[in-house]
DNA sequence: CTCCAGGCGCCTT
DNA sequence: AAGGCGCATGGA
């Protein structure tokens, strides 16, 4: 093995965290995951006192990992921001450690695009077959099965859309490449969303095409580290009317109020917690 | 078979 | 502003 690292972190569930539908590509193996970050081969274990990482060729700086883990968080810091009432209780009593990652815009804004009414069996098999059809090949330890990068925008962007549909994605297709296009054109500039205000990077990834508040709020969340962006989709709409208001029926505006005003400035945490506990668990 | 999935865009009221 | 509908594809 070519390097490895020792993450010492506490309130951490990694295969929680893996497997809760913020990222796609991580795979279970004998207890560890293997997964691909930035152009590297991973596998991470963890054990008692925190998680190690091992890479398939040698790396200078681990910072890298250490940001897309974001193993330096106080967890129990931001747990305590959660307001104190039962739905939340139950769901961090579930799902404790549960982390949100921070992964790269370009990937979390492609991977959310076509993750639109699809499962999430679904999501990861359509990305599967992108990054096949479309990414470049990754250095991996022998004897380990091929892996290949999240394909780049240029390379998404000359593409075709029956190449494209080929990967499944049906009709997310002409927006996965109208937006692979803009961002090569330069016309849209991921990097310049990070010195936004919250409101106004969701407006410029809102004028996006396929990318409404939903998918914007994801991409906000999970690669910009706005914590307070909170997604609502299908299950969160269910959660939050059956939970916290299961006498009357709620508009998706008042809902989305509610989140705002309810969850405290980590709301896109707690919204977390509230997916994967409903996901999971009360089913 | 039907229903629905980490929605969005566009068209009606 | 709010609600309805079509869209590709494949689990359940």
């Amino acid at each position: 093995m070519a390097a490895t690292e020792f993450f010492c972190v506490r309130d951490y569930d990694l295969a929680a965290t893996l497997d809760s539908g913020q990222v796609f590509r991580w795979r279970e193996q004998n207890g560890s995951w293997i997964g691909i970050v930035g152009k590297n081969w991973v596998r991470l274990t963890q054990n008692q006192n925190g998680i190690r990482a091992e890479t398939a060729v040698p790396v200078k700086s681990w910072i890298w990992l250490r940001d897309y883990l974001q193993t330096e968080i106080d967890w129990d810091a931001v747990l305590k921001t959660f307001p104190e009432d039962a739905p939340m209780r139950d769901a961090v009593a579930t799902c404790r450690g549960l982390r949100v990652l921070r992964q790269d815009p370009w990937e979390c804004l492609a991977s959310f695009i076509l993750s639109s009414t699809k499962q999430i069996v679904q999501i990861r098999q359509i990305i599967a077959l992108l990054c096949e059809q479309f990414g470049d090949p990754i250095l991996v330890p022998p004897n380990e099965s091929p892996v290949f990068a999240f394909p780049t925008p240029e390379k998404i962007a000359r593409a075709t859309e029956t190449g494209l549909r080929a990967c499944k994605m049906g009709f997310r297709a002409p927006h996965l490449l109208a937006v692979a296009r803009q961002i090569t054109e330069e016309k849209f500039n991921l990097e310049n969303l990070r010195q936004l205000p919250l409101a106004e990077a969701r407006g410029e990834l809102m004028k996006l095409r396929g990318v409404g508040g939903k998918i914007a709020d994801c991409v906000l969340l999970f690669a910009y580290g706005f914590d307070s962006a909170f997604p609502v989709d299908v299950w969160i709409e269910r959660a939050l009317q059956q939970l916290y208001f299961p006498r009357r029926r709620a508009s998706e505006k008042h809902l989305r109020h509610f989140a705002a005003t309810h969850f405290g400035p980590h709301a896109g945490c707690a919204q977390q917690y509230l997916f994967h506990y409903i996901r999971t668990k009360l089913n």
